[in-house]
DNA sequence: TCAGAATAGTATCATGTGAAACGAGTTTAG
DNA sequence: CTAAACTCGTTTCACATGATACTATTCTGA
């Protein structure tokens, strides 16, 4: 008979997943204050801001978010004009995706902000401590994924 | 000027949701495989198998789950004979949640395979790794609870 | 004691997400 | 060449989640 013990408080998993949940919640409601900004156009803008002219598949590959979700914020982003979409002259059925002048500002206003939160957040943690959890968290990224074909 | 860098894929923010959401999805396949259970029914289970007799807010407190999606989960459960809610002889308002003997045989089939689950994810760290992990999780669960206030 | 405030749980509604279907453009095989 | 298979991005649909509103019960204070 089988007499394994399990806790929900302290099955990583579940630690994991109220972390990321209240983390996120900290950074969406202010994005969402500060600059009107849903986390899916966040990033977006600063995988953009980093690596001008791409299409919305490899955004969705940098980003990790679904094709969907990509097309829903690009199209977000370009109705408030901070990206602009070029036709693809190489394939018609895509367009390459830059931050206009407007977007470019917003970013470099919103970096500021990210990474104070980013150190407000993490600031119970030494940065031995940091390091450790950004490595741990790429390896379970890399564990997951493999499991998940 | 501000000149400070931010790249998406060395931000711990998106990293630990990235993390997150690939456990999740990893643990959320595998229960609904199996056992026909959704995460937030298979948090309910868990806490219940630990301390029978709760009601549904000290649940919710436990599972930190909205007390909707506690109410959806515990309904669930005792549509499928899982569990049992007896009155509350103290409070006619609230119900006594059990876990029937279905649910006690089903809850001790799903360890075995959620601490599998939780092996096999967190398998490329050492020990010490896992441990500092949770450590740095709960350390920052603490901090976004006081930024959320 | 009893009227108003507070609380447990449920129902309703709004929103975000992804799966599947689709239209338009591109690649491939014969 | 060109028909079929495939791909990019959008639309549509289904579902999970949480805010809000509501019902029933309990608590509080005058």
């Amino acid at each position: 008979m089988n007499h394994a013990k399990l806790r929900l408080d302290t099955f990583l998993p579940f630690n994991l997943s109220v972390a990321s949940y209240l983390v996120s919640d900290v950074i969406a409601d202010s994005y969402k204050i500060l600059f009107g900004l849903k986390v899916p156009e966040w990033r977006l803008l600063a995988v953009i801001a980093e690596a001008d002219g791409l299409n919305q598949q490899e955004l969705g590959l940098r980003t990790r978010m679904d094709k969907v979700t990509v097309s829903r914020a690009a199209i977000a982003l370009f109705e408030r004009n901070l990206v602009t979409r070029m036709p693809n002259p190489l394939d018609g059925r895509s367009h390459l995706l830059t931050l206009s002048t407007a977007g470019r500002t917003l970013y470099d206003n919103v970096v500021p902000q990210a990474l104070a939160l980013e150190a407000q957040v993490f600031s119970g943690l030494t940065k031995n401590e940091i390091d450790a959890l950004f490595n741990a968290l790429r390896k379970v990224q890399a564990t997951s994924m493999r499991i998940l074909e």
